[in-house]
DNA sequence: GGCCGCATGTAATCTGTTACATGATTCT
DNA sequence: AGAATCATGTAACAGATTACATGCGGCC
């Protein structure tokens, strides 16, 4: 199966954000994920992925895990967030994304977890998203403005940028209605 | 560096594009590559990740070669399209995509081969794209109809679908119309 | 002599992902 | 006895990408 892009470390820091909420043991947050909706239908994680990607934020520092040993059961490793996770968490959930191409997946991660931890939240995310693709659109304009007149093509491209970006704000105008009441 | 989606292919349709314009050698065809705009910015091909994919290309039966042998400098392979590539590339160039993240890339590029051969193409590809995207949306009604009425994220996520199927609908009115004078 | 252009490739690496392994306990 | 649950992990695979190798000829 091809790898997921991993740039913007989605799922990462989704499973911080939940192990920020409740400090779980990697089977307990295997069963879960795997009760959710949307995390198995867009990710199809695997159980030694998800024991994986739990070494591999061990190792950034971003969890620490006490071991439980298991009297009758195997023993359990407890893992909960370091500063460093947790800072790292908190940054991302109340930041918005840079890329366009983010929004479809990482912006609604972090858009669910600002709003659980408080609606202010939510709504500063929402403020400062719709800033950035304000931006972004002024910066197409301005891509558009720099093209020769005969880039047909160039222009195309751009446009659909340009218009995916709308769309973006309109969606971004309902988050804040649905979230606000 | 993370590897690039590969799911859609499209790279490897457009090296097919452009030797089914004029086939060529490796190298030759890495300079062209390297003097356009679009593909360095998108995809950064290294020069051995060219060959690769050309072999691959070949084990595939998409591509043949004809080695001319140099009487100076180092041989050649001549790449040029089999049946199965012309084949494979025509029915690429000339259908919609099923998924709304391939617009972004992969359906603008086979817009652009599309548009390049003959300008009915280029229109019949609209179309089918027009009428994929309003199946998208309809789509995106019943999903939204069937949620429950307190799955305020779910539908926001959906909607946030919806709206990008919009901005693309309007978009491809763009493309009719730049395309069509 | 030393460097750049031509032209192709091989070998290693990195990384995500899957298949499988372990081993004890409890339920049927 | 056999299957399922609990709980973790190892080892291998696959595929993309990079670093490096080769070797000749012409140019400065």
């Amino acid at each position: 199966m091809s790898p997921r892009a991993s740039a913007p470390l989605t799922l990462e820091f989704v499973l911080l954000g939940i192990l920020n909420q409740q400090p779980m043991h990697g089977y307990d947050l295997y069963r879960q994920i795997s009760e959710m909706e949307a995390i198995p239908r867009i990710w199809n994680l695997k159980q030694s992925m998800l024991y994986a990607l739990l070494d591999k934020l061990e190792e950034r520092d971003y969890l620490n895990c006490t071991v439980i040993p298991g009297e009758t059961r195997p023993s359990r490793k407890q893992y909960y967030l370091t500063d460093a996770g947790r800072e790292a968490f908190e940054a991302w959930r109340s930041s918005p994304v840079r890329h366009g191409r983010d929004m479809r997946q990482d912006f609604i991660a972090r858009l669910y977890f600002a709003g659980r931890e408080n609606e202010e939240g939510a709504r500063s995310l929402i403020d400062q998203q719709q800033k950035c693709c304000e931006d972004w659109l002024t910066d197409f304009q301005k891509q558009t403005e720099a093209l020769p007149a005969d880039a047909r093509y160039d222009r195309l491209i751009i446009a659909f940028r340009y218009h995916q970006v709308k769309g973006m704000l309109d969606w971004l105008e309902i988050c804040r209605q649905t979230l606000g009441n």
